[in-house]
DNA sequence: CGCATATATTGACGCGCATCGATAATTGCC
DNA sequence: GGCAATTATCGATGCGCGTCAATATATGCG
């Protein structure tokens, strides 16, 4: 191992959290349930989600599970449904793990 | 299987390049890779990543080969060293992907 | 209470990923 | 050509993930 020409400046900082972030959002089958939560007014309702996606229902909860688990959703029980809707903070919160990465990808 | 109120509205579009992306953007050694780049005025040589990450020197070739495939780097040889340099078009490529899954995060 | 429906959890399976050691490929230098 | 150094590839290993069937939990209704 030998040191080629100027002073490296590798940035070690943990980026645990970015990834987990990241990595929750590494699914096609989580990017539709959160674009469709991004878009929707109000809250969805699980049931559209299996009716919609091509995934038995065990595994769209299991997808949800990790959008609520990461932070980027929030849901709530109203009798035998249960409605899921994005979590206020979820845009500035993947906004910040990106612009954290790589600052000038977005604007402010 | 019932309808619970409203019709449904799922996004149904197909986000596989996308999560392939986010996906890309799923570990922090790779973050950290990026990040340097995206800092970075000039190219990283592979023997800096090798020297200040905590990762042997194939899981970091590893890493950047993910990273090459994603499209959000590119590499140059000059004799003995590579030299690797954030993709021209990775900003945008990253930012146009969060748009596209959720509007609002990104002003523009 | 008992039944039906909606959602969550459990257990299992197969595949992919992060990591490493060993080795190959490439280049520079003698 | 031969040797040393840098990077990439290969093979293997262990773990995590996406998926499903089966089951459990929760709610509403009669």
């Amino acid at each position: 191992m030998q040191r080629c020409c100027p002073p490296p400046t590798v940035d070690t900082t943990d980026r645990g959290a970015e990834a987990g972030l990241f990595k929750a959002l590494g699914d096609p089958s989580r990017l539709a349930m959160l674009a469709t939560l991004a878009r929707a007014d109000d809250e969805v309702c699980v049931c559209d989600f299996t009716a919609a996606l091509p995934l038995n229902q065990p595994t769209i909860s299991h997808h949800l599970k990790i959008l609520r688990e990461a932070g980027l959703v929030s849901c709530e029980r109203r009798g035998t449904w249960v409605y899921y809707r994005l979590a206020g903070d979820a845009r500035e919160r993947v906004a910040a793990a990106l612009r954290s990465v790589i600052p000038e990808a977005i604007p402010a």
